[in-house]
DNA sequence: ATATGCACCTGTGTGC
DNA sequence: TGCACACAGGTGCATA
């Protein structure tokens, strides 16, 4: 489900509610397929300290007092919710996590793609260092050298690519190449530094637009409290087939691409 | 090195 | 109403 701006929201809150605080005790309920977690998952974190809760890409990384790290990734339907102490468990919820100031943390995963791994310091290191600039916290230029090569790539293909860059997935993918005016099957080899430098600008504005609405729910998202981003109705081609254009009125074509997906304007997106 | 296609799952909406 | 099928914010692996 989630892209940048929904992990984001997701990883203030976490750190808003268990920065600094210790699990006392994890419950692991029936995972369904594989053991998500690895056997050692709960004796590795219970008694810890989550010392940050940070995001890179679309990954969640808990930082914990021993320089050790739980990392977390919601791929299409992970949610972590915060509940009551008296919380009865639903049918796709995983694993729960108590801390020592009273949080109590769900872990739920309808199509149970996503994941909960316990690393070491060293792993973390090795998994993060995979991932390409993060879009909020890079420069414009920096970000559009990264989609220069190979000249046959699509753009969409570039931009859902996190080596390329991070955290961007087909929601804004086809937003960001909307508000550029770029066609998604776009070559990279076709795109102009002018085009090159405008798509980044309108990603990073987009991003941080999403980001102050919390993400946007499309299907399934929500965040830690259960409520819906707000992003949803600030979409411009995702979801709005047929939809007249918000500036020229053609109606709104999808496609698939990559095996996405892919929503564009025939006239504005060139 | 890059592209393609499928696989991992469940749920929901569509069309017949 | 039922059923079959397509599709869903993501990634990883196997194959060309």
């Amino acid at each position: 489900m989630p892209e940048l701006p929904e992990v984001e929201t997701v990883r203030s809150q976490l750190d808003e509610h268990i920065r600094g605080a210790r699990i006392l005790d994890i419950t692991i309920w029936k995972s369904g397929r594989e053991k998500p977690v690895g056997e050692d998952f709960k004796q590795h974190l219970e008694g810890k300290k989550i010392t940050e809760v940070q995001r890179r890409a679309k990954l969640l990384v808990w930082r914990l007092d021993d320089g050790s790290a739980m990392t977390a990734h919601l791929k299409m339907t992970g949610r972590f919710v915060f509940v009551d102490a008296d919380y009865e468990r639903t049918k796709h919820d995983r694993i729960l996590f108590r801390f020592d100031n009273g949080a109590h943390l769900v872990w739920n995963d309808v199509r149970q793609f996503g994941f909960v791994h316990s690393v070491t310091g060293e792993m973390l290191e090795k998994i993060l260092s995979a991932y390409g600039p993060e879009p909020l916290a890079s420069s414009i230029e920096c970000l559009a050298e990264r989609i220069e090569k190979p000249k046959t790539r699509m753009i969409k293909a570039a931009l859902l690519n996190q080596e390329v860059i991070a955290g961007i997935g087909n929601i804004y993918a086809d937003e960001a190449c909307f508000r550029a005016g770029i066609r998604p099957t776009r070559r990279l080899g076709t795109l102009t530094e002018k085009d090159r430098f405008r798509l980044m600008k309108h990603a990073k504005e987009l991003l941080e637009e999403a980001v102050n609405q919390r993400g946007t729910s499309a299907n399934d998202y929500v965040d830690t409290e259960g409520k819906k981003g707000g992003f949803l109705a600030l979409l411009r081609v995702y979801g709005r087939e047929g939809e007249p254009c918000v500036k020229c009125k053609t109606p709104i074509k999808k496609m698939v691409l990559s095996q996405r997906g892919t929503h564009f304007c025939p006239k504005c997106q060139r």
